[in-house]
DNA sequence: GGCATTCCATGCCGACGGGGCATAGGATTG
DNA sequence: CAATCCTATGCCCCGTCGGCATGGAATGCC
């Protein structure tokens, strides 16, 4: 009996639904179908039965779901006192992060970490990714956010990715389906961040590829400033999908090229040579997988990804498995 | 964190040591010395010692355990709360079994069974394979413990599988390291089973394989009257291993044939077109278990078997997941 | 003190399980 | 009756796990 398998019984008990739970897992819906499958079978139990179109709990079900949460619950148990005895629980611990990531992502996820972990104080920094990378080796920082390179000399653990999107007022109608196509932008006025924001260079690339000469009406340091002139019919401002827009009255779009989306990859680094003190660790735990609840299900993946599979992630790396 | 390193961390911490933990969940030690490291990382605790040649659990590990434990006692009740809605804890269930499988191990799994299963009445019949196909065709007993045939239609269970056995008065010295060759034993007058006994049958097989002519002294149904026999010097009797030898002044050994020893795959069958009821399962698997723990353990497999994975114990049979 | 023994770790490999994708089958809604 | 939403399943691939063989460290024995 995987745990797995138990944690996949709760979801779809709790939504009443696989497909739901699917979401919440984040894998895919005929995995689940299969898990609930084998668990049954597993168990010699009808765990559901079909209505409609959805499940509901047969009553054996229902029996079995308070004893299989315990399970769960028991087993977070273990986690967290192999985090509190890890050390994982309490420190100082330095973050640098762009201005709009501390602002739309870490503004939220914050208050959320300093319920669990009271004792961890986390101290922001503002920086871009080149500066980042400065701080970390200085060791002035534990971990930046910033965009994925792979740099021998820096560990990395890669957070949900970033696409780059269009904002206008409603009254442009801007994308049809939210998606809209770098060469669709190259009518409007656009208003762009900064080439130190790594979603303009990505912007700019896919307008060379695209062959589209993009029509710059303001470059800023400021996302909001962007936003502002945007709601009120100003031009189209290209943004990180990282960027909190709602607080204005706008329409995204997620801009693709040849049917993909115009995408870069997030990840919160290290340097390598300096260990990374427990609580880090739980920390980038924490932020992946505030930011995996967070964000917009990619599931189904209609904009198809050059392969790649998920990543995994808490599983002992490729044997390297020495104690 | 997976429930199987979770047991592997009980047991290990329990018995102290890798080795031995590994014959108690019978899977091989490198698989379980792979299971804690894993563990370890995971939690990124170090939760073993190593002192002298064995390991002594950590004050974190001492901390976890009892969390792991509670853990394991609640999958536990969830595994027996599905018995119990199967409805796998009462009824009546017939059992056909030869005369020495009743008396070598159901005489001692029965009182056990029954005490975890006091609403299952178990009601035993004494037949030999043949015997017992037609009782299963008939609906007369529910399982029968056999020679494993591949016959489309019965369904089987393997089991532990059964030695023969070579058995002498203690002065004969027979077999060195308690193993001896057919061909050791073309010496001897031997004292065998009737050929209804798949164990005899096997023997002539490997009797003609080797082209020895055994020296035939006594052929009875009753391993007993062998047994005794052989007791008094009387000759070499072949049985099962299955068969009980402890209330006999002998020595045993396993009888080989070119190294390999002379074996054959003991299975629990039913017919497929029954419905075999959901307690009766449940004694399939707890009589596997139980015979899984008496017998003399195999590993590490010095015996080299021709192959063969070890048998799947409760895995949903190849993706027939239907529900 | 050297040799045999015992126990744990690790490289290698094969097989099974589980996930993704595509799609069929059923039910519901308009 | 078509469109839609949901679940089930065939196919395929990859990761994981277990077995086997072996290395290496500590211990016991003579």
């Amino acid at each position: 009996m995987d745990t797995r398998r138990l944690k996949t019984f709760v979801a779809v008990a709790e939504l009443g639904s696989v497909s739901k739970a699917a979401v919440r897992l984040r894998i895919g819906q005929p995995a689940l179908s299969r898990q609930i499958g084998d668990l049954q079978q597993e168990l010699g139990l009808t765990l559901f039965d079909h209505v409609g179109r959805g499940l509901v709990l047969t009553g054996e079900g229902e029996q079995l779901l308070a004893d299989c949460r315990r399970v769960l619950t028991d087993l977070e148990a273990v986690r967290e006192r192999a985090e509190v005895l890890r050390g994982g629980d309490r420190g100082v611990l330095k973050v640098a992060a762009p201005p709009h990531t501390i602002e739309s992502v870490l503004s939220r996820f914050l208050p959320r970490y300093a319920e669990r972990f009271p004792n961890v104080h986390v101290h922001l920094t503002e920086a871009l990714g080149p500066a980042q990378t400065t701080m970390l080796e200085r060791g002035e920082v534990h971990v930046g956010i910033r965009l994925y390179r792979a740099d021998p000399s820096f560990e990395s653990r890669l957070l949900p990715p970033a696409d780059a999107l269009a904002v206008a007022a409603p009254s442009l109608n801007l994308g049809q389906a939210g998606v809209i196509d770098v060469r669709g932008l190259a009518a409007y006025p656009l208003l762009l961040l900064d080439p130190g924001y790594s979603v303009r260079r990505l912007f700019d690339a896919a307008c060379r590829l695209a062959d589209v000469r993009p029509n710059v009406m303001l470059e800023s340091r400021a996302p909001h400033t962007l936003l502002a002139l945007a709601e009120i019919g100003h031009g189209v401002a290209i943004i990180p999908s990282l960027q909190r827009t709602d607080r204005y009255d706008v329409r995204v779009a997620r801009v693709t090229h040849g049917r993909k989306p115009v995408r870069e990859r997030v990840a919160i680094q290290w340097d390598r040579r300096r260990r990374l003190p427990p609580y880090a660790v739980t920390f980038c735990d924490a932020l992946a997988d505030y930011m995996h609840t967070i964000l917009p299900i990619t599931y189904p993946t209609k904009t198809k990804e050059t392969g790649g599979r998920r990543q995994s992630v808490s599983r002992s790396s490729q044997r390297v498995r020495s104690f």
